[in-house]
DNA sequence: CTAGACCCTTGAGCTAGGTCGAGAGTCAAG
DNA sequence: CTTGACTCTCGACCTAGCTCAAGGGTCTAG
């Protein structure tokens, strides 16, 4: 038999590294299932949902909304298409980051040839950082 | 002599390829010098703040915040320090940029990895991502 | 002169993801 | 029983950078 744990919202969020008051922004936004409650209305929770915070904070680290969180929190609980669509998101997540890694790349290019043109004294007229940025076209 | 163009704000919009909106909340924010205006109370103004804009616009594609292009602003216009300012400047946002480059490519290297061990079916269990998502250390 | 396009101000709302405060009730140790 | 830590709800606020609505005045072509 498992033990039935009982934690209050305090102990879970020690445990998964959030703050109270995520945790109950968490619930209203539909990622956290709604607890039971103690008579007193405390919040009561059990070790799972550790668990399921902790999954959000990864998921979180790796770049997804909570958007998409909750699908993929719905997804993970579907033992029919569930692992599909979690590695179809997951593959979008992943295009996403390539996408922004190389728009961010361009730019750095573009900012590093300016610092690397640009004496750092002189006339302002003479900066290349400033020239480009206030030339006429596009 | 130069020819006193006088522009709407509307047009000046139009050149820059900004919103009117933004314009003023430009000018609310500092971001832009308070125009002169005509009896009537529109604002009126010369070439010059087609330019300002397109800096604006050019220096936020390169990923300034508004607060740091009002400081490029303020030092476009000091001959004595201000281009080494803007140098220094552009030199930590390049920073800025590297390091969230090395970050992102290390979250999509997390990733890449996760999604290439995936089969993408089979039991929730057995998938890599929703296992690592889950699993209880940090 | 009039219609329609343009402009004015003030103030609110939006996104995303929380964060904080007030005021009140509860729990556990001593 | 008391005290201090904990929790509850509700609602407001925060960042950044806009964006929009309401209600009104102005400009210009015909």
């Amino acid at each position: 038999m498992t033990t039935q744990t009982s934690l209050t919202i305090g102990r879970i969020a020690q445990s998964a590294g959030v703050a109270i008051d995520t945790i109950r922004f968490y619930e209203r936004e539909g990622l956290l299932p709604e607890p039971r409650r103690r008579p007193s209305g405390y919040r009561e929770y059990d070790a799972s949902a550790v668990s399921r915070l902790r999954f959000i904070r990864r998921a979180k680290d790796l770049g997804f909304t909570l958007e998409e969180i909750r699908e993929l929190l719905a997804l993970s609980a579907d033992r029919h298409v569930g692992v599909e669509g979690v590695r179809e998101r997951a593959a979008a997540r992943l295009k996403a980051i390539d996408d922004r890694i190389a728009e961010l790349q361009r730019v750095r290019d573009g900012l590093a040839e300016l610092v690397e043109a640009c004496p750092g004294h002189g006339a302002p007229e003479d900066c290349p950082i400033l020239n480009a940025l206030a030339e006429p076209n596009p």
